[in-house]
DNA sequence: GAGCCCGCGTAC
DNA sequence: GACGTACGCGGGCTCG
């Protein structure tokens, strides 16, 4: 029997936006209610595969309710901007899932949908109505039921039954009782739903009831119920389906036609629905791929990339770095739709392929494309080649037009500009699968579809960037790095292996002993790395004084924070914070070092990543060398086993509050700027005029506190958050605060230019161009508005800061060179940048460092930098000219 | 056992 | 709820 499917659509597109999180596009376009619908619609037409279905709306004029009962519906609200705004992609993408949808001037979707139910019974079928609205329970009966997708409930007349006591006929007259006030609907006053259940119960309609009135035996209620009669079947009358509404009877008509996949393809692309664009679209991505595994084969192969002039390269090997792993093969691509793919595991010799390959990759001539240059610009180096003609870094450009939107995903860029989908390996071999353990043949395709991807999006990307003022950031800074940060991957930074041993197993005896005496104090023993079992001890076992929440609310807190303060109470919490200090320094710095170090060479090669950050900074992973402890005795002896090679030193050149100094430059605030010209200690000089005293009064607690706010002020910190940091009353951190935009007016001005700014264009940009979306500074949500806000101020300035060293890296490495001098950059630390150059050179390599540094943007202020050097990163002394 | 989230801690 | 940007560890949960 053929079955009817009638979605309620118009509850559904109110519920989802009522329902889902706050949901927008990167650019700060709200689409909750979008994606709820669509989803609940996917699920509808994937599980239940409709052959007969409608999308029932509700009429936009007023209906024959409004007509009998002015009142009705009055109080709602109109429909909010945010969700008005939505409609039309909704209709769009209905009408690209090529869906019926019905819809009648006087009439609510409800009423439709009782004609039609009625309407599919007479023609023989049963009925299945989407819809999340107690409102059409009524409609519950035999070939009748009721679907609910997104709470994955199922309404039959026994499952209403047993939920409310009476069959689904009767629930109309029920309610009538008992009202409907987001309806407006009156009912009888003083009547809930545990009344009109009972008297329901006996009298199974509300004429019954009225008609035997004398028979209710509670005096109010009987009075009540004879006062309010009317009423009473007034509501039910508003109540009340309307099953005749004048609609065509061709209920088999109503019949789901083919998606239009390219149009839902563009549609969920535009909305960033990721997830849902993979689910839609017809499959992977479609291309002549080819296994290239004879060496005169290679030579055609090369021989067509020279013709081409051009050449999109997929690396494929595992995820570990270049440094630690073997390349598996290369995917390759120089025509749309078409890519090869060389496998280094097979026939041919590795030698042999890159003796023909390597060529290529040293040709200016020929302009490289790929997912990731600097992988590949590694395994070249590998083979003592120069990537050179480096053009198309997909990731990178897709990051500098939108540096928040995918990450470092090739499969989602791909996704979103050409509606392709690139299958992962578990998705090409059926289970879960590493890439690199790939068969053959399946290889094939995931290293010559990334290629060729590589290929067609290189054009699109350039475009966009081109149209959008972002290609000479891209083009002058970020690709020009990838190479330099190639270039210090591959040197890595060598690894002092015995200190660390050394210093692991001295660290490992204090955790032992610590362990003891915690479980001692404890009065058992329990897993002290376990939040969950130290609450359990502190709070409950020991009964401590609790003191916040995590983050998440669930739980008390055992950070930090609160062992500091529960140090007053008991002995414990001082062993428990060293046991912490100490566990991280040896699992994640001493063990989690150890696991990275390059056998072969001792040194460790970390990854920089280029696309990752949403102001435009790198990170590092794998180890992160960018969090590497400084602070503390314990902490900076593993900076010690940071080691130059033999017969070098370390140099590090740090930017001097480069971020203070660019928001002194962007203010232009006179004081700040007079503060770095005159070459003032800034905190102190900032403690000066909030504490209105002569510098040479300010206490070292003022400046510190100065310095606190200094922070503050580059981060967006509220008075909450500086009264929490400083310690002090929240009072008196607003007061701080009043007093310092008092004296730097123009700090306060220019920050609340930026966030006005950003939230006209929705964007904010840094000194070099570089952009980031602020999407959501109108959001209702406060909690969210004002963390775009924090993020508003706080992108320019750290971002700016980013640029700077960037372009700061470019002149070392381009500088050092041409002067004869074989220093070498290793890492930089977001406002450092890490040496190592021959001890005899160092003096001329700072010189050339610091102008590199220094000179590399003229602000309003002097850019300074500190720098040190020495035999060990923990140990690096001030350098003195 | 893999994969993910949480709580926490490290850096700038 | 309340300070911006990252990455990584151990515990613990879910899922297969």
């Amino acid at each position: 029997m053929k079955t009817l499917f009638l979605i309620d659509i118009s509850s559904y597109i109110y519920r989802a936006y009522y329902a889902i999180r706050e949901l927008s596009t990167s650019q700060g376009f709200p689409t909750n209610a979008i994606f709820g619908v669509t989803t609940m619609l996917l699920k509808v037409l994937r599980e239940r595969q409709p052959s007969h279905l409608a999308l029932v709306f509700d009429s936009k004029g007023p209906t024959f309710r409004h007509r009998r009962f002015p009142a009705y519906k009055a109080h709602r609200p109109g429909m909010p901007d945010d969700l008005v705004k939505q409609l039309d992609y909704l209709r769009r993408i209905i009408a690209a899932l090529n869906l019926p949808g019905l819809e009648l001037e006087g009439y609510e979707a409800d009423d439709l949908i009782a004609t039609l139910t009625r309407q599919a019974l007479t023609a023989g079928m049963e009925v299945e109505i989407i819809s999340g609205d107690k409102d059409l329970l009524p409609l519950a009966g035999a070939g009748v039921t009721i679907w609910d997708p997104m709470q994955e409930v199922s309404f039959t007349p026994e499952v209403i039954e047993a939920k409310y006591g009476l069959p689904p006929s009767v629930l109309v007259d029920m309610r009538a009782l008992v009202g409907d006030p987001s309806d407006n609907i009156p009912g009888v006053p003083g009547i809930g739903v545990k009344t009109a259940q009972k008297l329901m119960a006996r009298f199974h309609s509300l004429e019954e009831l009225l008609a035997h009135l004398d028979e209710v035996k509670e005096k109010k209620l009987r009075e009540r119920l004879r006062q309010y009669q009317e009423q009473a079947r007034l509501s039910r009358e508003l109540l009340l389906l309307d099953d005749q509404a004048p609609l065509p009877a061709d209920v088999a008509a109503l019949q789901p036609g083919p998606w239009d996949v390219a149009a839902l393809g563009q549609l969920f692309a535009e909305l960033e629905f990721s997830k849902l664009a993979k689910e839609i679209s017809g499959g992977d991505i479609v291309g002549d791929f080819r296994l290239v595994n004879s060496l005169p084969a290679v030579q055609e192969v090369v021989a067509a990339i020279r013709a081409a002039g051009r050449l999109a390269v997929y690396c494929h090997s595992g995820p570990q770095h270049p440094m630690l792993a073997e390349l598996v093969g290369l995917g390759l691509s120089w025509e749309d739709g078409r890519g090869v793919y060389l496998p280094f595991q097979a026939d041919m010799k590795t030698e042999q392929i890159w003796e023909l390959v390597g060529p290529l990759w040293n040709d200016p001539k020929i302009e490289k494309i790929s997912p990731d240059l600097k992988i590949a610009c590694l395994w070249g180096k590998r083979r003592g080649l120069k990537l050179a003609g480096a053009a198309g870094d997909i990731l990178l450009a897709s990051y500098v037009f939108n540096p928040v939107r995918f990450g470092q995903d090739i499969e989602k860029v791909a996704l979103h500009y050409l509606g392709a989908n690139l299958p992962q390996p578990r998705e090409l071999a059926g289970r879960p699968m590493e890439a690199a353990e790939l068969p053959l043949e399946l290889a094939v395709t995931y290293a010559a579809s990334r290629a060729e991807a590589a290929w067609r999006l290189w054009p699109r990307i350039q475009a966009e960037l081109r149209e959008n003022d972002l290609w000479e950031l891209y083009e002058k800074l970020e690709l020009p790095l990838l190479s330099v940060l190639a270039a210090m991957e591959f040197r890595g930074i060598g690894i002092d292996l015995d200190f660390l041993d050394h210093f692991g197993q001295y660290v490992e005896q204090e955790l032992a002993r610590l362990e003891g005496e915690i479980f001692q104090l404890a009065g058992e023993p329990f897993l002290i790395n376990s939040p969950q079992q130290l609450a359990a001890i502190l709070f409950e076992r020991l009964r401590l004084p609790t003191q916040k929440k995590t983050r998440g609310r669930t739980a008390y807190s055992t950070d930090n924070e609160v062992l500091t303060a529960l140090a007053a109470e008991h002995p414990i919490a001082a062993k428990l914070i060293t046991y912490r200090t100490l566990g991280k320094l040896k699992a994640t710095y001493v063990d989690g070092l150890r696991k990275q170090v390059n056998p072969s060479t001792g040194r460790i090669h970390t990854t920089f990543v280029q696309s990752a950050a949403a102001t435009g900074r790198l990170s590092s992973r794998e180890p992160n060398l960018q969090n590497i402890p400084v602070r503390g005795e314990l902490g900076s002896q593993i900076r010690q086993a940071f080691i130059p090679r033999p017969d070098y030193a370390f140099i590090s050149g740090d930017y001097s509050q480069i971020e203070l100094r660019l928001l002194a430059h962007f203010s232009q605030d006179p004081l700040l700027l007079q503060a770095f010209r005159e070459g003032e200690d800034i905190h102190r000089q900032t403690a000066a005029e909030v504490f209105g005293l002569h510098p040479e009064l300010v206490s070292p607690e003022m400046r510190r506190q100065a310095k606190v706010i200094n922070f503050g002020i580059i981060y967006g910190m509220s008075a909450f958050g500086l009264a929490k940091q400083l310690g002090v009353s929240q009072r008196l951190a607003q007061d701080f605060i009043d007093r310092y935009f008092a004296r730097f007016a123009g700090v306060e001005r220019y920050l609340a230019e930026v966030i006005e700014q950003a939230r006209q264009r929705g964007w904010v940009s840094t000194i070099r161009g570089r952009r980031r979306p602020i999407p959501h500074l109108h959001s209702s949500n406060r909690n969210l508005r004002q963390e775009s806000e924090r993020s508003a101020v706080n992108t320019p300035l750290q971002g700016s800061a980013a640029d700077l060293i960037k372009e700061a890296m470019l002149a070392v490495e381009a500088a050092l060179p041409r002067q004869g001098l074989s220093g070498k950059l290793l890492l930089q630390i977001h406002d450092e940048l890490l040496l190592e150059t021959p001890t005899s050179e160092i003096a001329d390599t700072v010189q050339c460092l610091r102008q590199a540094m220094e000179g590399v943007f003229h602000l309003n202020v002097p850019l300074l930098i500190d720098i040190r050097t020495g035999k060990n990163w923990g140990g690096l002394q001030p350098w003195r000219d």
